[in-house]
DNA sequence: CGTGCCGTTGACGATATTCAAGTGCAGTGG
DNA sequence: CCACTGCACTTGAATATCGTCAACGGCACG
């Protein structure tokens, strides 16, 4: 199986061949699948096992009383939510699935086996640092960046994320987020949604047809976005730790 | 001396004495003291250590290249900054104090004693998961709350957060944000943060005078800012673990 | 007694929202 | 095959929210 978690992991660090075996099993054990526009996590309920993305997109959100809802945050394949989340007595937030949606669901103490292995220890401490990262990103986008960059800079990031573990196709990439997603994530309306997508057109920057996203020149992208990809760490940090088989 | 990390991680578990001793060696260690507006950690630099904040107001910024600036989280007195943060090669935003400030750098080393320490282990990522929820909360507050919202907001959840330490004063609290800060935290301007609070003060929900936060009537601005504190976990959920000494 | 920071105010303008209606398209079922 | 439905996207006009610019007052500090 190809498992996104390994592909991303291993942009920190280079693991060794037991290394992605253990992270084949972890990936392999409790598969569930759903379908789009359902939830997978609900606000209020108990914490039950961390989630691994396989197949398909899914977002964090949250509602506020008054119906309003923002999402939170994107989840790709290979992504985890919240290691330790069974700490806490109930969730916070809510996870949905945005397409259809493969992903497993391990139990605490399957997880806690891979505290055995150093290198995958840090490589999981890697990648949520870099959530971490991303969602102060998010902050930053939202308070600062107006709408044309606000939703640039969320295509530029999406468009790093997506070709961390592979799924991208060289200029453009498979993304399933509707107009109205856009609105929830950025804080806009979908009708400036709309306008500024269609600005972006203009400018020849971005060309969402449909579900598929084009960027003829990332660069030019990433400059109007002020984006700096910094936040992503992607420069191979753990290089040190490489194993050598 | 009278250690707010301890507060702080018995708002989730009551720790007992030899786990108390332990985190007051942790934060006895390389004490600095900053001035006022300095920077303690940089964006770029190669991250030292883990801080702890002793005593005063931080805060975390990232600037854009044309000079806005976001104030990404604060730190009250307790907090920590960023566990494992020495894993990422440099750091993706900047940390400087608000207030004179009083803290410790926690070298890898000596942290990883605590390690040894189920109890406190489980307490520091009751924080840390803890700190990533008050970031997704401020992701729902600049998306989706207006400036009346936001602003009141932003004030609950530092009256909750500095009551979990003590630091308050039945109705009132130490605040030693600037309206500029304010603004920079919220994503609007100091002119629009400016009529905002005198809007708060003449419906008799805030008064803020200098650095003392008043609030009347902490349900009332609750509601008005569509607060909800499950996000903060404040229900002693670690119960189960309290030490009996 | 300046100097600088913080808070305050007014007038004006830009950015984004609201409301309402309409298009195109894929999927469904007669 | 075609009507029907629902959803995503699009458009226009009116409006609200918030930003910009510029100026002024109070107060602490040197």
């Amino acid at each position: 199986m190809n498992n996104p978690l390994i592909r991303k992991l291993e942009q920190f660090t280079r693991l060794s061949g037991s290394d992605r075996t253990i992270l084949d099993e972890l990936a392999s054990t409790g598969i569930r699948r759903l379908s789009a526009r359902r939830d997978l996590v609900r606000e209020g309920e108990k914490p039950r096992a961390i989630n691994l993305m396989l197949d398909g997109w899914a977002f964090r959100y949250k509602m506020l009383e008054d119906g309003r809802r923002q999402i939170i945050s994107f989840f790709l394949p290979g992504d985890l939510c919240d290691l330790n989340i069974y700490l806490l007595r109930e969730m916070d937030h809510s996870i949905a699935a945005l397409t259809p949606l493969t992903f497993c669901e391990i139990p605490r103490d399957t997880f806690e086996q891979v505290t055995e292995r150093p290198r995958i220890v840090q490589a999981l401490w890697w990648d949520s640092l870099v959530a971490a990262a991303i969602q102060r990103e998010w902050t930053v986008n939202l308070g600062q960046r107006n709408a044309l960059e606000r939703i640039s800079h969320l295509i530029c990031e999406l468009f790093f994320r997506i070709r961390g573990v592979g799924l991208n196709d060289d200029t453009s990439f498979f993304c399933p987020i509707t107009q109205n997603d856009l609105a929830e994530a950025t804080g806009m309306t979908s009708v400036h949604v709309n306008r500024t997508l269609q600005e972006l057109r203009g400018r020849g920057l971005v060309h969402w047809k449909g579900k598929q996203v084009e960027i003829p020149d990332l660069g030019a992208l990433c400059q109007l976005a002020l984006f700096n990809q910094n936040y992503l760490h992607l420069d191979r940090e753990g290089a040190h730790l490489d194993a050598n088989d």
